[in-house]
RNA sequence: GUGGGCGUAGCUCAGCUGGUAGAGCGCCGCGUUGUGGUCGCGGAUGUCGCGGGUUCAAGUCCCGUCGUUCACCCCA
């Protein structure tokens, strides 16, 4: 057989990398807990009518076909999910019944896209969601909960600094509206590609594109030059001297999400109202958001959301929601590739337990036994090679403390080795404890490969 | 999906206008007859991503393909 050849865009990590993504979600996981967030997790495949709804048709979806379906009649017309949204929206129609609204709840898992891989951007990828929907009407201050929940989680973590851009839609499209914009949703989207085009290039658009007059179209570029962590962007946006009722909703809402983050904030999170985002999907009605990552701007943003007003709608009931995504393997494949995170072991192990000779795998066992019945993740060494080449073993796995037993299996006594320090000291495996830091891999980062371009 | 760069040992890479493969690190052994890391000495490893073409001769030139990366697109 030949070796096997990587596929572009699904991701595979080493042990090592696997115990950092490891650390990450469960610390995203007792974050989200910890704020009353439930978990769920919803099927792979969507039916493609849920998939596509919307006219999202540039989507580009992993479509599901049975392989002795020649003919395609038995077609299910289901397909991977691209999201987690989407899965979440039909999960809340299907089961309204039996749900307590409003329901808060977090779902980790993979998403598919086919869409051309590239650094932090593949056709298989892990992100993590929270959302808060309820029936009918769904109080504002969830907006300011989502937002706080997201600065919590992603501030525990050991990673670079995050920064949340925040906007409001019912803000910038009542300035529009305020400036007499015949097409405010054109000037949105237009608006929205001024990190990638110049500014003249985006006025020469909003006239072109959108129907404004050169002046209207300076006035929006006005807006999208106002930028806070503090609510002092409240009064440059009204000293435009523009006036709409919808704007003044959008204000009100914007000041409250970044106050209501102030005390979340800090210098791993910061929290900025930007007025120039917008995000392209046109189901937000509200609260906009966008999470940056220091130092690595060009991944783009590595988690976004918002409120949408009818997140999903039997018809009968409509279901507003607001949430936050969080992209893990946009996050975390390129700062374990370029070796800015890694973790000091590759196995769980804590303790090798040292083999004496081939016949005292009982004694050693033994010892093992005793120590994991205690939570200290053990392994006993393969085979009872010289204690030189067993340290080794060890040290190339990163296992910090290597047992060397004593006496036959109902002693269990032994010695107990620190292979970092070279400390050794005689421990009985009924009461000796490794340091609590030492217990599961630790995440350990390289600062000097953090900074780069 | 469109267009560009790159692909040589486990890793990082060198290899000139084509002339039958190299360094550093790592790995293995011995010095060191059961406690690693330092040091010294010795050693192994490549279908030069894969397939095809041009040529007396291809790591080197051409085409395709896969991987990777960048831009567009889209977004986590």
């Amino acid at each position: 057989m030949t070796k096997p050849t990587p596929l572009s865009g699904f991701p595979e990590l080493l042990p090592a990398q696997r115990a950092v993504e490891q650390h990450v979600i469960d610390r995203l996981r007792r974050t989200f807990e910890l704020h009353g967030f439930a978990s769920l997790e919803t099927r792979a495949v969507e039916p493609m009518d849920q998939l596509l709804r919307k006219g999202e048709t540039s989507k580009e979806v992993y479509v599901l076909r049975r392989l002795h379906d020649l003919d395609g009649s038995g077609d299910s017309g289901m397909g991977l999910h691209f999201d987690l949204t989407v899965p979440f929206a039909r999960y809340v129609l299907e089961n309204a019944g039996r749900l307590e609204f409003p329901f808060r709840r977090y779902q980790i898992q993979k998403a598919w896209r086919g869409e051309r891989p590239q650094e932090g951007r593949f056709r298989e990828f892990t992100q993590a969601d929270i959302d808060v929907v309820a029936r009918d009407d769904l109080p504002f201050h969830f907006d300011v909960e989502v937002a706080r929940v997201m600065a919590d989680a992603l501030s525990g973590l050991p990673l670079p600094p995050m920064r949340l851009r925040v906007n409001n839609r019912k803000l910038i499209e009542g300035f529009y509206r305020g400036i007499g914009a015949p097409d405010p949703a054109a000037v949105i989207t237009i608006i929205d590609k001024l990190d990638k085009m110049s500014t003249d290039a985006v006025a020469a658009s909003l006239v072109a594109d959108a129907g404004l007059s050169d002046v209207q179209a300076q006035q929006c570029l006005r807006l999208a030059e106002i930028e806070s962590t503090d609510t002092t962007f409240a009064d440059r946006v009204r000293g435009l001297g523009v006036a709409h009722e919808l704007l003044e909703v959008g204000i009100a809402e914007l000041e409250a999400v970044v106050e209501g983050c102030a005390s979340v904030a800090g210098p791993r999170f910061q929290v900025v109202a930007s007025l120039s985002l917008a995000r392209g999907l046109d189901y937000y009605t509200g609260t906009v958001f966008e999470i940056y990552m220091d130092g690595f701007e060009n991944l783009k943003s590595v988690g976004g959301g918002g409120r949408y007003d009818a997140l999903a709608s039997d018809g009968r009931t409509t279901y507003p929601g607001v949430g936050l995504s969080f992209g893990i393997s946009r996050t975390l494949v390129p700062l374990l590739s370029r070796g800015v995170l890694s973790a000091d072991r590759s196995v769980p192990s804590a303790v090798l337990v040292a083999l004496v000779d081939d016949d005292a795998r009982e004694t050693s066992d033994a010892v093992a036994q005793r120590l994991r019945a205690r939570g200290i993740p053990t392994e006993v060494a393969a085979s009872a090679q010289k204690f030189g080449k067993q340290i080794r073993y060890a040290e190339r796995r990163g296992i910090p403390f290597v047992w060397f037993p004593e006496g036959d299996a109902t002693e269990g006594t032994g010695r107990v080795r620190d292979i970092r320090s070279g400390k050794q000291v005689d421990a009985d495996p009924d009461v000796w404890e490794p340091p609590a830091d030492d217990l599961r891999p630790r995440v350990v980062t390289s600062p000097t490969k953090e900074h780069h371009e």
